[in-house]
RNA sequence: GCGCGAGUGGUGGAAUGGCAGACACGCCAGACUUAGGAUCUGGUCCCGAAAGGGGUGGAGGUUCAAGUCCUCUCUCGCGCACCA
C-alpha cells in the first residue's frame, strides 16, 4: 500500500530527539534542572528545586513486563499507550509526571531455557531485555529512561534483599496492629530465640507445601490453579518441606480495610476480598465420648448446632490416629493412603462423589449431650478452619450429600420462610427444635448460642480467613538469594541468621548446571564454595519467588539510582506521599494500569509489603496504588484468545513496519474502552492510518511532498534530512479564525479534555476525527487553530504531531506546551434546534433563539404544522419542555 | 453453585433518563486516474414506492419520555469454587 505519510522517517527522528534532549526526564526534589530543559522553560524553574516549589506530581505506572523470548505482544502496548497518553496530557496540564519503565526479569522461562541449553539466564535475560527495550522505544512512549530498572541487577536486588531483612527483623504486634522491630517483642526468658523466630514476619516452616515435580520447585497457593501450576499447567503435589514463609495473614484485616480507601474496580476488590476470604463464625469444642482431647470445629452457623448429627475430620487431622478404634483402624489407614495418593486435581475433579470412613469414635454435642459419630472425609480441608467440622446435613449441601451417601441422620433446625423446603435450606430463617434457640431468627440465634458457648467455656466467636501465609522460597537458580546463613549451634542444629546490611547485595554464585541436585536440593547447592562458609555455616540455597522484585519496584522508580537507600525519603514523600503543596489528595501511585492476571498475586503481595514498610516508617502512605485500571485483553481477529496454536497472534513489529507507531497507538486506543475485551482488526488499523494521512494532508503542500517522494525514490537510501523539503500547505495562514472554525476547535478541546479525564480514549479519538473531517473542507486553515489541534493530537500520535508542529512553528517540542483551554463562550449558540415529540415520538424539529423562555419554546412547538397534524383533534393533556433539549406534547 | 461484568446495525463500538446507531471498518454508487489495495464525494439499522411503521437478548414495571432506572428471565465472558 502507498504510504500515507513518511512515518518511517518521522518516527525515528522524534524518538531520537526526545531521547538525546531527555525531554521526558522527571525531576526529583533537589535535582539540578538544566535551564534549557523544556520542563525548566515551562515552569520557570531551574537548578535545585525543593519539593514545595515543584509543580504537583502525577505518578503514572505500567505493570512492568517480564521480558520473555517471544518479544512484545500487542497486549503490552495497550496499557502502555493509555498511560503514555495520560502522561503526556498531565505534562501539558503542568504537572511533574513520573512515568517509568523497567524489567521484571527474574523468572522461570529464562531458567528453563538455561537448563535446556546451558546458556546462562543472565545472557538470555539481557538479550530479551534488549528486544523489549527496542520494541517499546519504537512506540514513542514518553518514559523517563534514566530510571529504567531491572530486578535482576544487583544494584536493584540488593534492596529486595534489604526489604526481606526488614521483614525478617520485624514482628506483627496485635496490640498496635502494626509491624514493629523484632527487638520490641517481649520474650520469655527461656527459648527467647525460638520465640522470636516464631513471631517474625519472615519465618521458616516445615509444613506441607505445593511441590511441582516438572518445574522442580515449590509454588505459592496463589500460583496453583486447579491442582496445576499456573506456569506451564503441570501437576502439583503436597509435600512437607522446610520453607520460608511471609506472615501475610497478620495483615488480613488491614488488606481488607485498605480496599475501602482506594479507587479500584469493584470486581478487582471483590477478587481480593474473596482471596482473603474473611468469614465470621464460632469455634465450638466437642469432647470425645470416651474421653481424651476435645475436637474444635469452626462454623459460620453455630445456630444450627442442634442439627449437628455427625462430625468430620480432614484425613490429615492430627487427632485421627488417636481417636480411631481398633476395628476401624485398617479402613482409616487405607482411606488416608488413598487420599494422599490423589493429586489435588483429582480431589477437585471427583468432587461430586463424597467419600469417607467412620473412625469408630463418638463426640458429644455440647448443646444436647448427644453422641455423634466422627468420620474422616476429604471434603473437609485440613488447611481451612480447624480441619474439622460439625456436620449439619439439614442445612449444608455438602453435609447433606455425605449424609445421604452414608445414611446418616438429617435434622431440620432452621425453619425456612413460608413456602421454602426446609431440608437443605441454607439461608437465614427461624431456629426450630433447638431448645433455647427455638423461635429466634438466625442472626439472634447466632448471638445467643455464641454467648452460651463462651459462658460455658465451650467455644468462642472467631474470624477465619482463607488467606494463608505466603510461601516465599523457591528451589530455583534465577532469583534473589536469601540474605541468610545457617549457623551450626552447640546442639548440632543449624539456626538461621541474617546477613548484615553491609553484606548486600548477596549475588548468586556462577553456575553452569541449573538443575536441582540429585538429592532434590536447589541448584544453588551445587555451588559448594559459595554455600559452605568458614566455621561450618551454610548459606540458604533457596531463592525468592519472582514476585519479590515486583513487590516494591514502583518505589525504586522514585529514586532509581540511589546507591545508599532503597529510595530516598524526599523522593518517596514527593512521589508517593500526599503532596507538600496539598494539591493532590491521591496517596501513592496516582494511576496504575495493567492486566487482571495480577489481581491476587502481585497486587496483594505489593500491598502487603507496602503496609509493612509503612509500619516501619519507610514509606509515607499505607496503600501503594491509589487508582488502578485493568485493561481488557486483546483477542485475535477471530474473536479467540491469541495463541501460536491458533495462528492468530499479531506481532507489533509487523504493524509498526506497515503503518507506523502513531497508527498502532491510535488503533489500540480507538478499538473500544480500555477495560473491555476486544478483538483485533488490521482493517481497523488501516482506518486510523488513513486518518493520520488526512491530518498530514491538512498541513502539507502536495507539490513539495510529491517532489520529496520522487527525490527519495531516486536517491535510493531514504534520507530523514529531506523531510525539511516538505513544505507547509499554502492554506495554512496566520489569520484569525472564523467563529465556525473556533466552534469546531473548541468542541474538540471540550470533548478530548473530558474524555481524557474519564479515560475514554476511543471517543476522544473520534472527536479528533470529527475536527479533521470538518477542517479538511476549510479553504483557509488558521495557524492558531491548527496548532491547538496538534496539541490535542500530541498525546495520541506524538510523532506526527511534533513533525507538523515543527513545520508551522519554531518551538522545539510540543511535549511541554500547555493544554488548550476550552472556552464555553465560543460554543455558545445563538440558535438551538429542539426536537419536538408528540406522545414520545419525534415529529418535528424547531429552531429557536438560545435562551428563550420555556413558554416561547412551547409556543414555537405548537406552531409547527407537522406537530399540529399529529395532535389532530385531540386534547393536549400535558406539555413537557426541557430547555435546549426537547419538547414532548402528550395528547 | 457463588461473585463480578457484558448483551445495541454485516463488524468494532457511540449515546448527563430527553432525536438510538457518533466515529470507524466493511459494503454500494460516483469522481479523478494508464491503473488503484491511493485520494475525494455521496449513500448505508430493518420493513415500505412514499406517508409511515418497527427496532438496543426476552417478559413485565416506573416515567410525559427507558439502551440507560426497577423486577423476573435467557445467553456469553471473567473470577472463585467441597472455604464449613
Amino acid at each position: 500500500m502507498r504510504r500515507q505519510y513518511p512515518f518511517h522517517l518521522i518516527e525515528p527522528k522524534w524518538q531520537r530527539y526526545w531521547e538525546t534532549e531527555a525531554v521526558f526526564r522527571a525531576w526529583n526534589p533537589g535535582d539540578v534542572i538544566p535551564a534549557n530543559h523544556p520542563f525548566a522553560r515551562r515552569h520557570g524553574l531551574s537548578g535545585a528545586v525543593p519539593a514545595d516549589r515543584l509543580p504537583p506530581k502525577y505518578y503514572i505506572l505500567d505493570m512492568f513486563p517480564y521480558p520473555s523470548g517471544a518479544g512484545l505482544h500487542v497486549g503490552h502496548p495497550e496499557g502502555y499507550t493509555a498511560t503514555d497518553i495520560l502522561a503526556r496530557y498531565h505534562r501539558a496540564l503542568g504537572r511533574n509526571v513520573l512515568h517509568p519503565m523497567g524489567w521484571d526479569a527474574f523468572g522461570l522461562p529464562a531458567e528453563q531455557y538455561a537448563i535446556r541449553t546451558g546458556q546462562h539466564p543472565r545472557k538470555t535475560t539481557e538479550a530479551n531485555i534488549t528486544v523489549f527495550r527496542r520494541q517499546i522505544k519504537s512506540l514513542g512512549f514518553s518514559y523517563d529512561w534514566s530510571r529504567e530498572i531491572d530486578t535482576t541487577d544487583p544494584r536493584y536486588f540488593k534492596w529486595t534483599q534489604w526489604i526481606f531483612l526488614k521483614l525478617y527483623n520485624s514482628w506483627f504486634n496485635p496490640a498496635s496492629g502494626n509491624a514493629e522491630p523484632i527487638e520490641t517483642l517481649p520474650c520469655p526468658a527461656e527459648n527467647a530465640d525460638a520465640f522470636r523466630d516464631s513471631k517474625r514476619l519472615a519465618y521458616v516452616s516445615h509444613a506441607p507445601v505445593w511441590w511441582c515435580e516438572e518445574l522442580g520447585t515449590v509454588l505459592a497457593n496463589e500460583e496453583v490453579i486447579d491442582g496445576k501450576s499456573e506456569v506451564g499447567g503441570f501437576p502439583v503435589t503436597r509435600r512437607p518441606m522446610r520453607q520460608w514463609m511471609l506472615r501475610i495473614t497478620a495483615y488480613a484485616e488491614r488488606l481488607l480495610a485498605g480496599l475501602e480507601k482506594i479507587d479500584w474496580s469493584e470486581s478487582l476488590k471483590e477478587m481480593q476480598r474473596n482471596w482473603i476470604g474473611r468469614s465470621e463464625g464460632a469455634e465450638v469444642q466437642f469432647s470425645l465420648a470416651g474421653g481424651g482431647q476435645a475436637i474444635t470445629v469452626f462454623t459460620t452457623r453455630p445456630d444450627t448446632l442442634f442439627g449437628a448429627t455427625y462430625m468430620v475430620l480432614a484425613p490429615e487431622h492430627a487427632l485421627v490416629e488417636s481417636i480411631t478404634t481398633p476395628e476401624q483402624h485398617a479402613a482409616i489407614v487405607a482411606y488416608k493412603a488413598e487420599v494422599s495418593r490423589k493429586s489435588d486435581l483429582e480431589r477437585t475433579e471427583l468432587a461430586h462423589d463424597k467419600t469417607g470412613v467412620f473412625t469408630g469414635a463418638f463426640a458429644i454435642n455440647p448443646v444436647n449431650n448427644e453422641k455423634i459419630p466422627i468420620w474422616i472425609a476429604d471434603y473437609v480441608l485440613a488447611t481451612y478452619g480447624t480441619g474439622a467440622i460439625m456436620a449439619v446435613p439439614g442445612h449444608d449441601t455438602r453435609d447433606l450429600e455425605f449424609a445421604r451417601q452414608f445414611d446418616l441422620p438429617v435434622r431440620v433446625v432452621v425453619q425456612a420462610p413460608a413456602g421454602d423446603e426446609s431440608i437443605g435450606f441454607l439461608g437465614d430463617g427461624v431456629s426450630a427444635d433447638s431448645d433455647f434457640l427455638t423461635g429466634l431468627p438466625t442472626p439472634e440465634a447466632k448471638k445467643k448460642i455464641t454467648a452460651w458457648l463462651e459462658e460455658k467455656g465451650l467455644g468462642r466467636k472467631t474470624v477465619n480467613y482463607k488467606l494463608r501465609d505466603w510461601l516465599f522460597s523457591r528451589q530455583r537458580y534465577w532469583g534473589e538469594p536469601f540474605p541468610i546463613v545457617w549457623q551450626p549451634g552447640p546442639d548440632g542444629q543449624f539456626r538461621h541468621q541474617p546477613l548484615p546490611e553491609s553484606a548486600l547485595p548477596l549475588q548468586p554464585p556462577p553456575l553452569t548446571d541449573f538443575k536441582p541436585t540429585s538429592t532434590g536440593e536447589p541448584p544453588l547447592a551445587r555451588a559448594v564454595e559459595w554455600v559452605e562458609l568458614p566455621g561450618g555455616a551454610r548459606r540458604e540455597t533457596n531463592t525468592m519467588p519472582q514476585w519479590a522484585g515486583s513487590c516494591w519496584y514502583y518505589l525504586r522508580f522514585t529514586d532509581a539510582r540511589n546507591d545508599h537507600e532503597f529510595c530516598g525519603p524526599a523522593a518517596e514523600k514527593y512521589w508517593m506521599g500526599t503532596e507538600p503543596s496539598g494539591q493532590s489528595t491521591r496517596p501513592g501511585v496516582d494511576l496504575y494500569v495493567g492486566g487482571t492476571e495480577h489481581a491476587v498475586l502481585h497486587l496483594l503481595y505489593s500491598r502487603f509489603w507496602h503496609n509493612v514498610l509503612y509500619d516501619l516508617g519507610c514509606v509515607s502512605t499505607p496503600e501503594p496504588f491509589f487508582k488502578l485500571i485493568n485493561q481488557g485483553i486483546i483477542l485475535g481477529d477471530d474473536g479467540q484468545k491469541m495463541s501460536k496454536a491458533r495462528g492468530n497472534v499479531v506481532n507489533p513489529d509487523d504493524i509498526l513496519g506497515e503503518y507506523g507507531a502513531d497508527a498502532f497507538r491510535l488503533y489500540e486506543m480507538f478499538m473500544g474502552p480500555l477495560e473491555m475485551v476486544k478483538p483485533w482488526s488490521t482493517k481497523g488499523v488501516e482506518g486510523v492510518y488513513r486518518f493520520l494521512g488526512r491530518v498530514w494532508r491538512l498541513f502539507i503542500d502536495e507539490e513539495s511532498e510529491t517532489k520529496f517522494e520522487q527525490s527519495q525514490a531516486a536517491g535510493g537510501a531514504e534520507n530523514p534530512a529531506a523531510l525539511a523539503d516538505i513544505k507547509v500547505s499554502a492554506v495554512i495562514k496566520d489569520v484569525p479564525a472564523t467563529p465556525a472554525q473556533l466552534k469546531t476547535l473548541h468542541a474538540c478541546i471540550k470533548k478530548v479534555t473530558e474524555d481524557m479525564d474519564g479515560f475514554r480514549f476511543n471517543t476522544a479519538i473520534s472527536a479528533l476525527m470529527i475536527f479533521v473531517n470538518d477542517a479538511i473542507a476549510w479553504e483557509t486553515r488558521p495557524a492558531g487553530v491548527m496548532s491547538d489541534f496538534l496539541k490535542l493530537l500530541q498525546p495520541f500520535a506524538p510523532h506526527l504531531a511534533e513533525e507538523l508542529r515543527a513545520k508551522i512553528s519554531d518551538a522545539p517540542t510540543l511535549a511541554w506546551e500547555p493544554w488548550p483551554r476550552f472556552d464555553p463562550a465560543v460554543l455558545a449558540e445563538d440558535k438551538v434546534e429542539i426536537p419536538v415529540q408528540v406522545n414520545g415520538k419525534l415529529r418535528d424539529k424547531i429552531v429557536v433563539a438560545a435562551g428563550v423562555s420555556p413558554e416561547e419554546i412551547q409556543a414555537a412547538a405548537l406552531a409547527s404544522e407537522k406537530v399540529q397534524q399529529f395532535i389532530g383533534g385531540n386534547q393536549v393533556k400535558k406539555i413537557v419542555v426541557v430547555p435546549k433539549r426537547l419538547v414532548n406534547i402528550v395528547v
